[in-house]
DNA sequence: ATGGGTACAATATGATCAAATTTTGCACTG
DNA sequence: CAGTGCAAAATTTGATCATATTGTACCCAT
């Protein structure tokens, strides 16, 4: 059996005049999250080095990044692979991302103009788009813009960075149950985020958060114990 | 001024075989933990070669690590420091904590056994006398000890390591605290938390430790508002 | 103050060594 | 004679270091 191989033309997107080991993090990062990596695949650093053409200092220094991200897993025998979760792991990233993110949204609604609703519900439409179209890919970055916008307005790092991290690690999970089932099988709470977003009431963002939140990670919990 | 210098003598404390950049990794780590760096401390990798005695690629290793960690920060240009926490990121912690300890001291509680009750009992009377003594480093680690064994009764990896990511922030901020109002003033809610346990009660479990959380981390929030 | 030069630290690479996995070959058995 | 299993070699990958290069800040002269 032949798993994917890391493709050859990872051409770095270079974002200006960053570092060799920044560029290649974000690089891995956005593999990741988007579900571009096959959990179970292994990562090597000759592999990385080989078709990034860079030598393998900064490689190590991403993928150390992405372990401590949780993004990637130590093998124990020094291999490094995408994570394959469990049902116990899922049930946590539940209750942790329910306690973060509600509280994330929470504070953003406090924060948030009226255009600011505008461009959200923008991206939210060009979601419905790409969910009739059956574009997984497009929506698993549409779907991450959302919530990652959203939640840009709460002014919370700390609390971002943990909600990032939540996302990095379900991220090929995800998309392999949108694999499985299509988009059509993925409802989402976001209009009733835009609805209560609009009525100013904070708690009934939370709310919806919480339930967009439950309602997509039981569906990767259904996948999963049904492997 | 003059801030501490890395100590020549970190000998790296060997846990077997493990690899380098995981030595200078854990090394690291618990300094920050128990608070022997200052926060806005610079951390330089030449200054790590040179005491720790180690090649340059481990140590860049350890360092992305501890930045992903949240332990240290990244300054933009080129510079690592400590963290420096101001009264924003103490309220996120306080929320955070609040939110990830209580529900993995609600789920150790169910796990507990009676003997394993006692264990915590003993950190916790070493605890006091620690503090009796005002030995502020015996105080950090068996603190810490505490929180730690008791969580590691919930099984709950993932509900863990977010944890383990927000202690590191707030090590070196505590240390300072301590350092500057003794050990004294450092109440806990370390007895009500067994009382609850050997009652099995796992809400006043959470509680407590809610409770135990919020006192420490509001010493830091007013020992930085009032500097 | 401002601008250029110097010193120092960070970044990146390639070389080297060590460890682990895979492949190969041989012997032994049914 | 074919198939299985073990063992050793070969290949692949990881870990570390030494060195060259680049960027940043500090200092001094104007």
């Amino acid at each position: 059996m032949d798993l994917i191989k890391n493709k050859a033309s990872l051409s770095l997107a270079d974002g200006g005049k960053q570092p060799v080991h920044e560029q290649v993090y974000q690089t891995l990062r956005s593999q990741i999250l988007f579900g571009e990596l096959v959990p179970g695949q292994p990562v090597t650093i000759q592999g990385l080095t080989d078709s990034l053409g860079v030598g393998m200092t900064p490689v190590r220094e991403a993928i150390r990044r992405l372990i401590s991200d949780g993004a990637l897993v130590f093998q124990g025998n020094r291999r490094v692979s995408v994570p394959l979760l469990n049902s116990g792991d899922i049930q946590q990233m539940i209750f942790a991302r329910i306690s973060i993110e509600s509280e994330l949204s929470r504070r953003a609604a406090a924060n948030l103009q009226a255009d600011d609703i505008d461009h959200l519900e923008g991206i939210d439409k060009n979601l419905d788009r790409m969910i009739a179209d059956g574009d997984v890919g497009g929506y698993l970055r549409l779907n991450q813009a959302f919530h990652e916008t959203l939640y840009s307005y709460a002014n919370a790092p700390i609390l971002n960075d943990l909600a990032e991290r939540l996302w990095l690690r379900f991220g090929p999970s995800l998309r392999v149950v949108c694999g499985r089932f299509g988009t059509q099988s993925l409802p989402d709470r976001h209009k009733d985020i835009i609805t209560a977003l609009r009525n100013g009431n904070a708690e009934k963002v939370a709310k919806a958060t919480a339930q967009d939140i439950e309602q997509g990670m039981e569906l990767i919990s259904e996948a999963i114990s049904s492997a």
